[in-house]
DNA sequence: GGCGATCTACGACGTTACGTAGTAGATGCT
DNA sequence: AGCATCTACTACGTAACGTCGTAGATCGCC
């Protein structure tokens, strides 16, 4: 497993503020709902918003079900899913995973790694 | 720290594949040496292999040096780094860092887990 | 000291992603 | 039926990237 995949274009700004609606929204959102709720911070036309709703969901990042004549948005996954998924993307494509890791915890914070050690020690008990 | 900084571009396939060849490498190598070096692969214009390194250098990917009348270009950071910085950049993404990290020791492998017990029992360590 | 080989600088073109939006037509409420 | 609303589709500008050509600088050699 690892090797060289494609590398996930990371989400242009727009579809960042966009998911973020969905990730901060309970439940899931019309074009409508969200093109409001962007509307505090920016002036957007509602066909923009819907236009990268639809681009989303082409990329499987949102999912979409009727209803009545509109569609409602969802993420598709959690926002610390996302993270994570690119986490292990950006670790597959070092080369010596081991040097990888000893730096990525070089480099985060002391309150990162206590939470690391505190996961790791949750998978150990899960996990055996 | 943290919040939402522009999310770095991942490298295209040809200046991955660049990056590959100067990260193999020890020592700088000539446009000539890389371009020969990818020869093996695929068919390439010499100027193409030029115009990478050249955008390479830009985003300060790769650093040069004059050799002769020719420009020796070498990684500007080990393969390993960049990993590392990008897994940073997602752990920076994330809403909350906790569960992020939890999902991410979820779905590491039992050798990856151990690495990072590892790294994170050498950062103990050195850092009390 | 001029010639040919080699290298760089710079520009160019096609494709794709993304931000942005308009128009046309379907749909649903009253 | 009529109006408001929603979707589908198209479009356009910018920027990144793959790809390469041309022009001009430069170096080694006879």
């Amino acid at each position: 497993m690892s090797a060289d995949e494609k590398a996930p274009r990371p989400l242009g700004d727009l579809e960042r503020l966009v998911m973020e609606q969905l990730w901060a929204a309970d439940g899931a959102l019309t074009v409508r709902e969200v093109h409001e709720r962007l509307s505090g911070t920016r002036e957007l036309a509602y066909t923009t918003v819907m236009t990268v709703l639809d681009r989303l969901a082409k990329k499987r990042l949102t999912e979409r079900e009727r209803d009545g004549k509109a569609w409602r948005y969802k993420a598709a996954a959690p926002r610390e899913e996302l993270a994570a998924d690119l986490m292990r993307d950006a670790l597959d494509r070092a080369g010596d995973r081991r040097e990888a890791l000893v730096r990525f915890v070089g480099q985060v914070s002391d309150e990162e790694a206590a939470l690391l050690r505190d996961a790791l020690a949750r998978l150990e008990e899960r996990e055996g």
